[in-house]
DNA sequence: CCCATATTCCCCACTTTTCCCCACACGGCA
DNA sequence: TGCCGTGTGGGGAAAAGTGGGGAATATGGG
């Protein structure tokens, strides 16, 4: 299992390739052959699973039937924008265009460590979205990480 | 076990040719020959197996039974649509005029990986048929990428 | 039965994108 | 100071996407 944390400012050359911070990469697990799936995340930024990670989320949408309609359009919508990207001999990955712009990002990045999975933002975008949230980290923590009873 | 994904925007030619991303090939079994099989799909759109998986539903359809008029519609109505299409040295399917009108498929398509198949759609279609759905990405999102506890 | 037209399939050609490799600057560390 | 590991940039070869020509095959009407 794997334990991403961390936050890194990375910048993004004008071929459209980010470098995955090396402290990250040594929290990727060999199995993942250096392979990440890039797929849209929940606010606007894109989420990175090393491949073994991924292969869980697909095991758990491959039981759903292809003959539900509703089915069907569960495992299209998720599945549609995800990419598989191999990390180059420089260790950085070449992200599609049409996921760079849904993220909008531009000439620089915000990579998030976040337990099994890799966040990449727009800083700016980032930033909005710190200064959006109607809660402080203190009030959050007091919920979210209160003792189990 | 074929794991295909992603989305991708492609341009048939007037010879009615459409080439298959190279992504997407890559997931294919070497089992497969470069041979597909192309068939009506559910909603309007074409369903694309590739010749090794095409073998396990044509398994899964054999258990049926040859007495129950159900069931009897059901495998005629997916057979006779089916038809085998062998990739050319570019790439790319020369599918049958009556099922590119069946998905109402002119000059533009979009390529959806699903597991283990491969969607072909007339972006308009696709879209209308996005937007026909209660549920978004979001809600979607929530049920598979979430930590496991 | 034969010919004219259409369709299919197999090449070849061009442009763009992607990928692989090399180069360099910077900083920590022995 | 010299040596790695790391982040950044770019050149060039290879692959991918797109289009079209022309021979073999099929179709249909006289």
């Amino acid at each position: 299992m794997s334990s991403f944390k961390g936050r890194y400012s990375y910048s993004v050359d004008n071929k459209g390739r980010i470098a995955i911070p090396a402290k990250v990469r040594k929290n990727v697990s060999p199995d993942a052959n250096d392979t990440f799936i890039v797929t849209r995340g929940y606010e606007q930024c894109l989420f990175l699973y090393p491949q073994d990670e991924w292969a869980k989320v697909e095991d758990s949408i491959r039981g759903l039937s292809p003959s539900n309609p509703q089915h069907r359009f569960f495992v299209r919508t998720l599945l549609q924008w995800a990419i598989d990207c191999q990390l180059d001999s420089q260790a950085r990955l070449s992200i599609p265009q049409d996921l760079l712009k849904f993220a909008g990002i531009e000439d620089e990045v915000l990579i998030l460590g976040v337990l099994e999975r890799i966040e990449i933002w727009n800083p700016k975008i980032y930033e909005a979205y710190m200064n959006n949230q109607p809660a402080t980290y203190e009030t959050v923590a007091e919920v979210v990480l209160k003792p189990t009873p």
